[in-house]
RNA sequence: CGGGGCGUAGCGCAGUUGGAAGCGCACCGCGUUUGGGACGCGGGGGUCGGCGGUUCAAGUCCGCCCGCCCCGACCA
């Protein structure tokens, strides 16, 4: 075995990498910490964009595009946003040979400058709500960074929204949620957990923010999209005034939600194997790939002949690709084509030529265990099927090693060993400082109070015995 | 910013007491191969991370600098 990769149980953390790296999704750039997206990867994150933005559309949202550069001193307007951010901002502090009168913040997110053009466009009651998205690059000055989980520059939606009503703002914060949730669940076959952060996890600037948390393959966390009700804290620090129907100058009620390219790292991390990738079905760049089979030239010239109709058969309905790579051997494309996580392969030889059927071997059962031999004819709706099949069985196996890595630790002994592989579900008295403390001895932070979750009435927190407000989930994250 | 590791061909690495820069993979050409990672023959490719020093001679010894990766504090 050439290109082989570290196996997922000895060494994570280098499977993760090297399989960044050789399935093609992404290499490293040459300053720090920046990652070149190559065009797999990319055409993972277009298809995750179009996944997302036709929510959006249908939510009632519009894109539009705000600028990189923001003014130094915007940031100093809302007090736990500079906090949060300023000590990861990158500062443009000359143009043109000069320098700057004030310098210009690379935008790590753009609530200030959005918030100041809304406070320019918004008037009357009949201006709300304003619904926009922008799809955009961002850059945090992080110190340790890791290939799309967390880069200096990711690529990202930002939605802020501004409404009337403190009702109607959390509602909105609320879809948001709903539609990242759906996301994940239908489209990506991640399962996730909606919930609640706590207040010392919450984003800079928020009255409360919303997650959903995904459980990678090492039993870790990962923060996989938020939403942010972010109260008037920045409709006062920005102005973002309208007059209601009394006539009355208000405040407007904003809100914020985000999924970024990091979102490639859970896929990976949630499906992928030991052989490779293995792209959720609805999002795969190639969903099907076609490797035709022959000795002789004659062979050749019909196989590829065949091969080609059903290419131009299945493209009507799938992203398809027909390897008719010469220099390569059939066995040398099914491991490259693993992978890089493709769904469906199609095989297709002489002697399928004779009995009218092709080879189909389905990535999340690699090797000879997934494959099967069926009938050219309906080869579209088997696919179909076996494509939804596909999804259906990803998510069920993330889900059930999920559920198989949350525990509810006794008491705080078993706590710390459940946290070590998995996440504790249990009980907090709300005080951060017992927060604070477990994360310190354990290296497992909150992770989100569950929308649906369980009550805490009548149980005691985990750390200090006092009783309990929340339950809610513990875990090691990203 | 602390701790650890590493910079030699695109990638992975070897290079002994200082004495002619190599190997595997990848790449190019030709031929034979092709239903689970083919083989033969022939090729191309190097400021040995950088600067300075010691020496007849430095990839190798000395000094300074730079960069990258991993682990921690911070974070989507």
């Amino acid at each position: 075995m050439s290109n082989s990769l570290p196996s997922r149980s000895e060494n994570f953390a280098e499977w993760y990498n090297q399989l960044v790296l050789k399935a093609e999704l992404a290499d490293y750039a040459p300053v720090r910490g920046c990652m070149v997206v190559r065009p797999y990867g990319w055409a993972l994150w277009e298809n995750i964009k179009e996944a997302l933005d036709k929510r959006f559309k249908a939510t009632g949202h519009v894109n539009a595009a705000f600028p990189l550069l923001i003014p130094m001193s915007f940031f100093e307007k809302e007090k736990e946003h500079v906090e949060g951010f300023s000590p990861e901002l990158a500062v443009v502090t000359h143009g043109g040979g000069e320098k700057l009168a004030e310098p210009l913040a690379v935008r790590p997110t753009s609530e200030t400058i959005i918030g100041y053009m809304y406070a320019k466009w918004i008037k009357s009651w009949r201006d709300l709500p304003v619904l926009i998205n922008q799809w955009g690059n961002v850059v945090r000055w992080e110190l340790r960074t890791k290939l799309f989980l967390r880069t200096l520059e990711f690529y990202w939606q930002e939605g802020h929204t501004a409404h009337a009503t403190a009702e109607e703002a959390e509602e909105e914060t609320r879809r948001m949620l709903d539609v990242y949730t759906d996301f994940a669940i239908n489209e990506a076959a991640v399962p996730v957990i909606p919930g609640v952060k706590t207040e010392s996890e919450k984003f800079a600037g928020a009255v409360r923010s919303y997650t959903i948390e995904a459980m990678m393959g090492d039993t870790k966390a990962l923060q996989a999209g938020t939403s942010h009700f972010l109260g008037q804290n920045f409709a006062k620090a920005f102005n973002i005034q309208y007059l209601d129907k009394n006539n009355q100058l208000q405040y407007a009620w904003t809100t914020s939600w985000g999924l970024s390219t990091r979102f490639i790292g859970a896929i990976i991390m949630v499906h992928g194997d030991d052989k490779g990738l293995v792209m959720p079905p609805r999002l795969a760049p190639i969903q099907v790939v076609i490797v035709p089979i022959y000795k002789t030239e004659a062979e050749r010239a019909e196989v590829l002949e065949a091969a080609d109709r059903i290419r131009r058969e299945l493209a009507e309905r799938f992203r398809v690709k027909l390897d008719d790579r010469d220099n390569l051997t059939p066995g040398y494309k099914f491991n490259d084509w693993e992978l890089r996580g493709v769904p469906v392969r199609v095989e297709i030889g002489p002697r399928d030529l004779a009995k009218g059927t092709v080879a189909l071997a389905r990535r999340d059962k690699p090797g000879r265990e997934g494959k099967t031999f069926v009938p050219q004819e309906g080869l579209v709706d088997t696919i179909a099927q076996l494509l939804d099949e596909i999804h259906n069985s990803l998510y069920e196996r993330a889900l059930a090693f999920r559920n198989a890595h949350i525990h509810e630790p006794k008491d705080y002994e078993e706590f710390k060993e459940v946290v070590q592989n998995g996440w504790a579900y249990t009980y907090w008295c709300g005080d951060p400082e017992c927060e604070a403390n477990i994360k310190a001895e354990t290296k497992a932070t909150t992770r989100c109070i569950p929308l649906e979750g369980d009550s805490a009435e009548g149980h005691k927190c985990i750390y200090c015995g006092r009783p309990a407000k929340y339950k809610l989930y513990f875990a090691k994250a990203y």
